[in-house]
DNA sequence: ATATCTTTTTTACGTGCGGAAATGTTAGAC
DNA sequence: GTCTAACATTTCCGCACGTAAAAAAGATAT
């Protein structure tokens, strides 16, 4: 740790070299030629080029991330902020847009919300001290404090993903088309059924609401009489599961609601709808006899394994989150020749299964 | 950006110091000074200190990430290494491994393996390159290069949580204690109805494995023959949930294992078969008639949701994580006074509900 | 052999900050 | 009023590398 010379020779491993100076005098060129090899090996002379590979074969060495960073106009480097991760959805999401990024050669910097706003701007905080090339976030919700947004979005490339504060309107966001999504599951269960009731979520999250927004307004388009139950939180430190259990719960011991078609605002609100339903001796499902359906929203990896196998709209979740880095990307890069804000909004596939 | 005063005054908002040495102009004091604020404002003068506080609040300033990690000696990083996102075991541990970390003041910078052992050695070249003050690695299972984890136990303080390689059994490691928690559920399992047999995975972890061992020796104890099934992949790219599926459709299709109690050897692979059961009209649970029980293993947040709610071990994810952050930091922190090495074991508790 | 071009090396400076040593300041004791 | 200790602040160098310019070394052509 403190060899003067650089250097560190562990027996029975490769010697390793501490820093660039010290590898240059090893391999035999000079430091600068060595820090353009690293760069762009096409720069140098193909022997040369050849003679540094040889030398890196028989030595450890691995660049201070720090001291490249900080000179360097770019740092490689893309932030996200998710809300939480307890959530395929957002795995998922921060999945595809880890690999996408990875496809660029970018590096991807995690930090997750928690579900507090306070962690979510010092995650804001983070990348501004990092100098990352742009941000891609997912916001918290209601919750969350816009002015850290709006400083990210001032001060670096930056998009929107997944949800979109009403008061952002004019930043690129990429997500899904909810009122697409919505009234094509709409379509479905009045087609299928009798026209859905929709259960909701307390009004913490953009989707949620834009989705029940989008499920009034087709229902209105269709002549039906839209309903709406869940708004009101249950208990405090709610899971969406367990919301959607207790609602309907609470519904079906009143009798209400139990010969009707229900969409719930996502696959695991719905999941718990299937429970109260379990739990109440209801069976919902495409030919059920009582007139019960359950439907979800996002495509939850889960979908296809409850039972019954919950009817849901996908979210294209792969598609989202490499258009995201696309569109960052593509800021970065200084190649926004569209038209600002772009807003890309992806259609959602109806995955028709058991439960309706 | 190119502002040669280090200063950019967007009208309307703070003024925006890029660099320290900016900053101690504005607010009259030395940059040093600054930086010793910075790191601890107790070792100035009072009021110095609110003076400085009170320059703060009139511009807006945070400080340079890399510079102010590439001198001093500790980062204030701790690196974690997950296998992948998409299972909410893993999400849970991550967030108490955050939350832990957070509380002790570190900043923790995630990598996920995505299941490709190339990209869990680009992270730990990452880790290397970027000099986190420890490492906190969550193994991919068989497929790893054990080399990389090896590489950055040398190098730093290293610990591995949830699952350990049998060739690393020196390395220090947080995880339950797969013995303790399968053999009680397997007592439990014995003592409601049949012995049960086991749903196992493909080779390919080394808790699937710790816990197929377990319950093969628990059942030897208790007399009774163990019966393991599942260790063959169905496909590919198999989940989780599908291979319990296939696994237990193969079996009921064919008569077998239709009143039989099925350990599986976790929640996921529980869910899959539960599933199966569903769609053979089979109703595994406590009082079955059948006597078909289904019973799993780490906790997964959906197994109270899910038709028959799942009996299972909880995993003591919060534990676990805390407890990981704790020796690591403690390695950190070089107050390594206890034995070497640091095996910490987690009992499993619990839980029954509905499937067995 | 000389001129021209390419590649590499030298040299030097910059990045934003940490840290040790030197300098300045203050307060208490005489 | 001076001296000294104690503390506060500044000066200065260093970190590991990027980058630019100038000088040197090869390579190729004439």
């Amino acid at each position: 740790m403190d060899d003067t010379d650089d250097t560190d020779d562990t027996p029975g491993r490769k010697p390793r070299m501490a820093t660039m100076e010290a590898l240059s005098v090893a391999i035999g060129v000079s430091r600068p030629t060595l820090s353009r090899y690293f760069q762009d090996p096409s720069r140098l002379k193909p022997s040369t080029c050849e003679r540094i590979r040889q030398g890196l074969e028989r030595v450890e060495y691995v660049p201070n991330f720090f001291a490249t960073r900080m000179n360097r106009k770019s740092t490689g480097m893309i932030g996200v902020i998710i809300p939480y991760l307890n959530d395929l959805f957002f795995t998922r999401l921060l999945e595809s847009i880890e690999i996408a990024a990875m496809r660029r050669g970018y590096t991807v910097i995690v930090q997750c919300s928690h579900s507090d706003p306070a962690i979510e701007a010092r995650a804001a905080e983070t990348f501004l001290s990092m100098n990352v090339d742009g941000a891609l976030v997912a916001p918290l919700g209601n919750n969350s404090d816009y002015e850290v947004h709006e400083r990210l979005n001032a001060r670096m490339p930056f998009v929107l993903v997944d949800s979109r504060p009403r008061s952002m309107s004019d930043v690129d966001f990429v997500g899904t088309d909810h009122r697409q999504s919505t009234s094509l599951i709409t379509d479905y269960l009045c087609r299928v059924g009798q026209p859905p009731a929709f259960l909701a979520m307390p009004r913490v999250n953009f989707n949620a609401m834009a989705r029940e927004q989008a499920y009034i307004g087709r229902m209105k388009e269709l002549g039906h009489e839209p309903t709406v139950i869940g708004t009101e939180p249950i208990r405090d430190d709610w899971l969406f599961e367990a919301h959607g259990q207790g609602v309907l719960e609470g519904q079906f011991s009143r009798g209400a609601f139990t010969d009707r078609s229900i969409l719930c605002v996502n696959d695991r609100v719905a999941i718990g709808a299937l429970r109260a339903a379990a739990r109440h001796g209801l069976r919902p499902g495409q030919g059920a006899e009582g007139g019960l359906r359950i439907a979800g929203h996002d495509g939850y990896p889960l979908c296809p394994f409850v039972t019954p196998a919950l009817t849901t709209i996908a979210q294209d979740v792969t598609g989202i989150g490499r258009a995201a880095i696309d569109v960052l990307v593509k800021k970065i890069r200084g190649e926004n020749t569209e038209t600002s804000p772009h807003i890309q909004l992806f259609a959602g596939a109806l995955k028709v299964r058991e439960s309706a």
